[in-house]
RNA sequence: GGCCCGUUCGUCUAGGGGUUAGGACACCAGAUUUUCAUUCUGGUAACAGGGGUUCGAUUCCCCUACGGGCUACCA
């Protein structure tokens, strides 16, 4: 076999957003390019005009970047097999489809879309094992097969709409090699004449796929599993554009299901779960519907790449953690699994939290200050790199942090004061009384200080630690658990917690009237 | 309906003719944390069913069941 280099696509449609299977097809295709010194290409197929989104194009290309696995080849990248966008290459496809005609592997159709579904609807009712336009059929038909020269000509003269279908066997086996699946085997007695060019002059997904992917010198085509049942009439259309010799090896990647029930992820999974399985928000620009995005939600790239990495695939080791480099040098297609993987959403978080523990505070805190300030807080990086230090461990997600930070800003609008008040015995008013007194003589107020100031002083009063902390965190920070109440105190600073305690007793004596 | 593909703990998976069927997430328990979370330790939990082949099948073959995909002038 001559050395190819090795050259794969990914080749979405811009039809909204992308999905997360469609994220790991793009994956698995930059891991085996990089694998292999290779190119990643990315192609837009956009022959369906009546799908086409605006913006969604951008979105795939955002995407991509924001996960750190960018093309080497795209319609804004460049490179010297363009145009990348299929609308854009749409006289190439013509000339092959008429190379088709002629040399009498396709055939001119001029059925209309009624006469196709009564031909459908005839066959249901004779009960026939199925309903394609095949050998079976097409002699039945109104084509160019059944019409003599003279009235296709006219026909065609008359600009009357057409399609040009491939034109199968009648009865063959056709088979080909899947690196992951192995020898897959179809008669064509069960597949359809597709059809390769549609009336509106444009090529359909079959024609245009075989043609790029000839013309782009793709080595691999890494596709999703929905793919596998046509791939037997892209090695038929090979073999008649004479370009055998040069055919990809495919690959066909198990679907991503729902997380629960049956059936493969869809957009509306996400919504319903309240769980992303899109990569950044997305806005439908026709309905104004947005969907949310893992970037939006605080997930980190390196934990999307690498749970939608283990989706499917692993390295033969124990090994579960992946960076890209890692992932890249450990890929294979043969360790590609076959059967369809159920979305995970607790791993998912799992990585997550995993990954943000890796992070540096300070980079933490640089990432999340615009955030805080975005919610009203003015504050410096200085400040939030303490919370961060804090809050941390404790996340899965960096907008976590966010979220469970307002008493570090904020003095609490409200208590828990269904806890308060079992916790809560009427002595304690004194005691609190004094305890915060305390803290106005200290000069040193850290943690550790903090501490030790209390324990003494609650010792001195004869008054058990555990019975009071509680309550005393609620006075800090309105809620009854949180990171440690000391690094809370030494954080808000001095004079915020003399200042919460008195407004907190305030409450409670409040409370002990009603 | 037809065609194609698949099936190991709840989930993602390792393994592969003889194993105490391994790991991770989740779950449960204990320890740490005067809270909660984190962390640590331990635990529960699986070869879809039936036939073959074989001294021996979870592993190979067949059938069934179940799951999924495709069945458009969509990709």
């Amino acid at each position: 076999m001559s050395q190819r280099k090795t050259r794969v696509r990914f080749a979405p449609s811009p039809t909204g957003t992308l999905h997360i299977g469609g994220v790991r097809t793009a994956l698995y295709n930059y891991l085996f390019a990089h694998k292999n010194n290779g190119d990643f290409i990315i192609r837009i197929e956009d022959t369906d005009q009546q799908r086409f989104v605006e913006g969604a194009e951008n979105y795939i290309m955002e995407a991509l970047n924001w996960l750190g696995i960018n093309p080497t080849e795209s319609p804004v990248h460049g490179g010297p097999f363009g145009p990348y966008r299929q609308s854009e290459r749409k006289e190439i496809y013509q000339k092959y489809a008429q190379q088709l005609v002629d040399s009498g592997n396709a055939y001119y159709a001029f059925d209309t879309a009624a006469e196709l579904e009564e031909m459908r609807k005839r066959l249901v009712e004779a009960k026939s094992s199925n309903q394609q336009y095949n050998a079976a059929t097409r002699m039945e038909m109104r084509n160019s097969l059944t019409l003599n020269v003279e009235e296709v000509n006219q026909l065609l003269e008359a600009h009357k709409p057409y399609v040009i279908r491939i034109k199968l066997p009648e009865n063959e086996n056709v088979h080909f090699t899947d690196i992951i699946r192995g020898d897959i085997s179809v008669n064509t007695a069960n597949m359809d004449d597709k059809v390769l060019f549609k009336s509106d002059g444009m090529p359909t997904y079959h024609l245009a796929n075989v043609v790029d992917d000839y013309l782009m010198e793709i080595s691999h085509v890494i596709r999703g599993e929905e793919w596998l049942p046509s791939a037997p009439l892209h090695v038929l259309l090979y073999r008649y554009l004479g370009w055998e010799d040069k055919m990809p090896q495919f690959s066909h990647l198990p679907l991503i299901l729902k997380p629960d029930g049956n059936g493969k992820l869809s957009k509306r999974d996400g919504d319903r779960l309240g769980f992303p399985v899109v990569p950044l928000d997305w806005t439908d620009p026709a309905t104004g519907n947005i969907t949310n995005g893992y970037r939006e939600h605080g997930y980190l790239p390196k934990a999307v790449l690498n749970f939608l990495a283990l989706l499917g695939w692993n390295d033969g080791t124990e090994k579960e953690v992946f960076s890209l480099e890692e992932m890249i040098a450990s890929f294979s297609l043969e360790r590609i699994n076959k059967s369809g993987a159920k979305f995970d959403f607790e791993k998912a978080k799992w990585f997550n939290h995993h990954y943000l523990q890796l992070m540096s505070n300070d980079e933490l805190a640089a990432e999340l200050l615009p955030k805080f300030i975005a919610n009203g807080y003015s504050t410096t990086e200085e400040y939030i790199l303490k919370i961060v230090g804090l809050l941390k461990e404790r996340s899965n997600f960096t907008d976590d942090i966010l979220k469970q930070s307002t008493f570090f800003f904020d003095p609490p609008a409200a208590y828990d004061d269904a806890i308060l008040s079992k916790k809560w015995k009427p002595q304690f008013m004194e005691v609190f009384k004094g305890w915060k007194d305390t803290f106005t003589e200290m000069c040193d107020f850290t943690p550790s200080q903090i501490e030790v100031n209390s324990k003494m002083y609650l010792e001195n009063r004869e008054v058990g630690i555990g019975s009071v902390m509680q309550p005393f965190r609620i006075l800090i920070t309105g809620v009854s658990n949180g990171p440690s109440v000391f690094e809370i105190c030494s954080i808000l600073g001095q004079s915020e917690v003399i200042a919460r305690m008195e407004t907190g007793l305030n409450h409670i004596a409040k409370l002990e009237k009603v």
